[in-house]
DNA sequence: AACATGTAGTTTCGACTCGATACTATATGG
DNA sequence: CCATATAGTATCGAGTCGAAACTACATGTT
């Protein structure tokens, strides 16, 4: 498909990359075990440190890990039981549990090992840079495009996203999501969304 | 340490450059799940296809993997019950197991997930290729300064490969290595060794 | 109001990982 | 011959992971 020259290049290269992501996810893996927890456990802390109130839950954790509710249920009793994560009873719809990091929680996060590859990355010389992120981004693309894996955007590019138009309206600058017509919270309009669409997607 | 502009470019990088490492190290992780084995299992297979016959052993799988040889005997028991891979006991040192695949083992290979990558990455376009790599090894061996894990190169490259020089000589190309002494058999200079030393690191 | 259907989350099961520890068998060097 | 080192294994406990069965709760239909 691709224009090469030799096709030789192309499989070599291919290797390579292969090859050394093969590797780095070894090493990080290994660097998340060091840090004393497991990588579900990681994940799971980073995720609900990343995503907007509606979102933080079971299910939306699980959709985002790619994982089943069960597994993702286990991982959080663990996690509650270490005392990293708390659960709070929606009173709106009893059947979904909303997740919040504890004060531990945030505290441990803040020892995640993989901001030692944000620092290592930070050192990489200029030049490589641009290309890098180009690189691993369309590979990631490439490699989800079968799946039906959702984007997670924020929601402050989702096309869902509405100005909120309170009658008492005071400060004009609040949010809410078009779609579940919640009031978007502190922050929230800069954190991950398990229903965020792109504005191009719509129809 | 590096020279930067405003010091915030730097840190935006870095967290992009983690976030799409994390995001493909999941996205690799279920690949290998959905391709019937467990990430062990597959870095295992991938393994033995690689390393030279003194390197397949227990002990070389867990010190590639870095992790225990207790850990790599579980893997290795259920890898056998499953008819994938074969223990022969070596014959010099009744300590040592060699492995080998099976038929069946070399067959599962060809089905590796991590192939899809190859295949993606050799479509990235010219121009990305060598930033990518020269950035993703940069990364690489940042991470794993630190650490006293070996390089596992190919005999090809190390410093302790001798050429062979047996009294019936006949064809001059066959080669040994200094440091156990063993002859290299069939194709096994450019497999992995578990005793790879660089010749810049001799002293 | 009553019932069907759908959705959120949990529980349990079996296969497996992973590290730690204790163990067996075999080399090797004094 | 004995001490010590090395290769590999067995077992334990905590945890992952998916599958399937199960409990609550919501919502739409008649």
């Amino acid at each position: 498909m691709t224009a090469s020259l030799d096709g030789q290049t192309d499989s070599r290269f291919g290797d390579k990359v292969t090859d050394l992501l093969d590797r780095l996810g070894r090493t990080l893996r290994r660097l998340e075990f060091d840090g004393g927890l497991n990588p579900a456990h990681w994940e799971a802390l980073r995720y609900l440190a990343r995503a907007n109130h509606r979102s933080r839950t079971p299910g939306g954790l699980a959709a985002y890990l790619g994982t089943t509710r069960g597994t993702v249920s286990q991982t959080l009793n663990c996690l509650e039981s270490k005392g990293l994560v708390r659960k709070v009873r929606c009173e709106n719809d009893r059947r979904v549990t909303f997740l919040e990091l504890t004060d531990d929680g945030v505290t441990r996060l803040a020892d995640d090992p993989l901001r030692t590859v944000e620092a290592v990355a930070g050192e990489l010389g200029d030049g490589v840079e641009g290309a890098l992120l180009d690189g691993l981004n369309r590979l990631l693309r490439q490699l989800n495009k079968d799946e039906a894996c959702g984007d997670f955007g924020v929601c402050e590019k989702c096309g869902y996203l509405r100005e909120e138009r309170a009658e008492a309206s005071g400060t004009g600058d609040a949010f809410k999501c078009g779609l579940t017509g919640d009031p978007l919270a502190d922050g929230d309009t800069d954190r991950i969304c398990i229903n965020f669409k792109c504005p191009s997607e719509f129809s």
